[in-house]
DNA sequence: AATGAATGAGATTTCATTCAT
DNA sequence: TATGAATGAAATCTCATTCAT
C-alpha cells in the first residue's frame, strides 16, 4: 500500500465529503454519512481529519487558493490590456464553477458554517480576491480603458456578483458552455445592454 | 390577552428566529436558543409553529412573495419605460436588502435546509421571478430598447446575480445608500464599463 | 406531578450516580450506565445536569460545604476545651464516612476529575477546612492543653490523615462502630501509643 | 538497538506513563497521549505492554513490592527495638513519597483502576503490608514498648492513615524534609499531642 | 396560551486495540 | 523493533419534538 495509498484514502474522503456537502449541506451531512458511502468507518475519517470543520475549512482554502492564484497570474500578465484581464479573471471565475461545481457551491455557500480563527483567515483572502478585482479595474480607469465616473468599488461589486451568483444556476451540461457565459457577461458589463 | 397579544407572540418568535438565524445560520440555530431569548418555553414554539422548517419556510415565503409582488407591480405599471421598470426592480431588490438585511440572507443562504414540497414551492416562485425580470429584459429588446444580439436568459442571469449577490455585502450603515447603489449598477448595465 | 416530582427526578440521579461512581469510579461510569439504572434516558440526565463534570462538582460541593459547617459549628463552640473540639471534629469526620460513604470514596477519590474553575473553589474550601483544623489545635497549643514544641502544621497533617484515610477502609456493617474508632484515634493522638 | 535499547525504550514508555497518569489521570491519558510524548506510534506501545491496565498494574507492582519488600527488611533486623522499626517503617514511607512521588500518587489514587484477578493481587499485597505493620505493633505490645489497652488493629489504621495520606500534600521542594516529617509523625503517635 | 418533563434518535468525537508490513 | 492504517465500540452531549397539565 504505502504512501500513495494513504493519500488515496484521504482524497477519498475528501471528494465524498464535497459531493455530499453539495447535495445536502454541511450541517446535515454527518461523518456517519461520509463514510458509509467509502464502507469504512468514523475512526478512519479522524485519522485523516481533526474535525469536521477542519475539512471544511479544508474545502474553502483550496477554492481560494486557487482562484486568488489563477487571478494573481492574469493581473500579472504583461501583455494583455485591463480589458483582457478582466476577461480572463471572469472565465476563469465561471469556468471554475463549471469544473468544480460542487467546491463551488460550498464555498458560496457554506461560509457560515466557518467558525474563528479559520473564518477570519478565509475571510482575508475573499477581501484579498475583492482588491485584486477592484485593482485591475482602477488600473483600466486609469489607463483610460474604462470609464472614470463610477466608483471602482460599485462596479467590483456589480461584476462579481453576476460572476459568483453562477454557483447558482450555472450547469456544465446546460446550453451555454462557460466560455460563452464569460463572452456575453464581458460583453454585457464593457457595452452595456442598452441599443 | 387575546387576538392580538397571540399575533404578538407569534411575531415575537418570528423576529426572533430571523435575527438568529441570520447570525448563526439555520442549523447551528436551535429551537431551546430561540426561546431563550424571549424567555419562553419550547412548547410556546410548537402552538405556534408546526416544525422548525416550516417556520423557514414561512421565511422564505414571506421574502420571495413581497418581492414577486412588488416585480409584478413595476411590471405591470403603465407609463414607464423598460428601462426605467429595469432600475425600479433592481432597486426594489437591493431596497429589500437594506430593510430586510437579516431575512434576506437567510433567504439567499438558507435554501438548502427547505425539504420536500416546500422546497418545490419556494423553487417554482424564485423561477418565477426570474421569469418576469427575463419578461421585462425581452419587451425591452422588443421594443427597441435593449440590444437583441444577446440572450435575454444571459442578460437576466447577469443583472439579477449581481442585485442578489448584494446580500453579501450591502450594510444600510455603509457609505453608498441603496439607491445610489442601484443607479451605478443600472448605469454599468446599460451603458457598460468602457470609457 | 408538580415540584416534587421534579425534585424526585433530579435526586434520584444524583443518587444513582453517586453509588456507581463510587462501585465503578467516576470515569468508567457513564451517562448510559447512570440513566439506565432509572430506566429514563440520556436526555432526562441533561435536563436537569449540564454535563457529568457539573454532577460530580455537585457531590464535592455538598460534601465539602457540609462538613465545614459542621467543623465551624464545633470550633465555635464556647463551652468546650479544644481537646473535646479536636474529639469532635474528628468524630464528625468518620461519622461523614460512616453515614455518607459513598460520597466519601468520591470526595476522596475523585478529586483529578474535578477541572478548572470547579476545582479551584473546591481545593480553596479544602484548604479551608485544613486551616480551621490547624487553628484548633494552635488555639489548644495556646492554651496549654497541646504541646507547644511540635509544629502545629505538622500534627494537623498527622491527625487529618489518619481520619480522612479511614474512608478506605472503614465500613458500617464493621466490628467497631464510628465514635470507637474516634475514641481510639484521638487517645493515641493526645496520649501516644507508648507505654 | 539490540536487548538493552529494547529495556529502554520499555522503561522510556513507563516513565512516561507514570508522569501523564498522575498528572491527569490513568482514564483522562490515552495511549496517545503517552506516545506523543516520546515520538513513538501507539504499535510501540504495544509491542511492550499487552494492555494499558496491565501497564497500571505493573506500576501498581511495583510500589507494593519496594515498600513490602523494605517493610520485610526492617521488621526482620535483629537489633533494633519495635518503636525503632516502627520509625523506620514510617520514615520509608514517607521517603517513597518524596523519592517516587509520582508512583505513589497513582499507587494511592488509581486503585480503582485495577480490576479483576490484578485487582486481587494488589489487594492481598495492600493487605499484607497492613498485616505486617500490625505484627510490628502487636510484637510492640507484648515486648511492652506499646501500649495494651487500645487494640492494634485500629492503631495500625491510624499511623498507616496518616503516613499514607501524606502522598496529598508532601512535596520533596517543600520546607519540611521526609525525615523531619518522620521524626514529628513518630513523636506524635507514640507520645501524643498533649501537653 | 403556555409549561415542564421526558424521549429517542443521532451527532461528533475518542480510544484501546489489531495487524500487515 | 516499530509503523501506519483501520476498526468498532462506546462516550458525551444535542435537539426537534411530544404531551399531560
Amino acid at each position: 500500500m504505502g504512501v500513495s495509498c494513504a493519500k488515496m484514502m484521504k482524497d477519498k474522503i475528501l471528494q465524498q465529503s464535497i459531493a455530499l456537502f453539495e447535495k445536502n449541506g454541511f450541517s446535515e451531512t454527518s461523518i456517519q454519512d461520509i463514510v458509509n458511502m467509502l464502507g469504512v468507518t468514523k475512526g478512519t475519517f479522524y485519522y485523516y481529519f481533526t474535525s469536521k470543520e477542519q475539512l471544511l475549512m479544508q474545502i474553502h482554502l483550496q477554492y481560494i487558493d486557487n482562484i486568488l492564484e489563477q487571478q494573481r497570474r492574469i493581473i500579472d500578465h504583461s501583455d494583455k490590456s485591463w480589458k483582457e484581464k478582466l476577461f480572463d479573471v471572469v472565465y476563469m471565475l465561471i469556468h471554475q464553477i463549471e469544473s468544480h461545481g460542487a467546491s463551488a457551491r460550498i464555498f458560496f455557500r457554506e461560509l457560515i458554517n466557518v467558525k474563528g480563527d479559520f473564518l477570519n483567515e478565509i475571510l482575508a483572502k475573499r477581501d484579498q480576491f475583492r482588491f485584486n478585482f477592484q485593482y485591475l479595474i482602477e488600473q483600466g480607469i486609469a489607463n483610460g480603458e474604462f470609464r472614470d465616473d463610477l466608483p471602482a468599488d460599485m462596479m467590483t461589486f456589480a461584476v462579481l456578483g453576476a460572476c459568483n451568483w453562477s454557483y447558482m444556476w450555472f450547469k456544465p451540461e446546460g446550453p451555454v458552455p462557460d466560455n460563452e457565459v464569460a463572452c456575453i457577461f464581458v460583453e454585457v458589463f464593457l457595452n452595456g445592454m442598452k441599443k
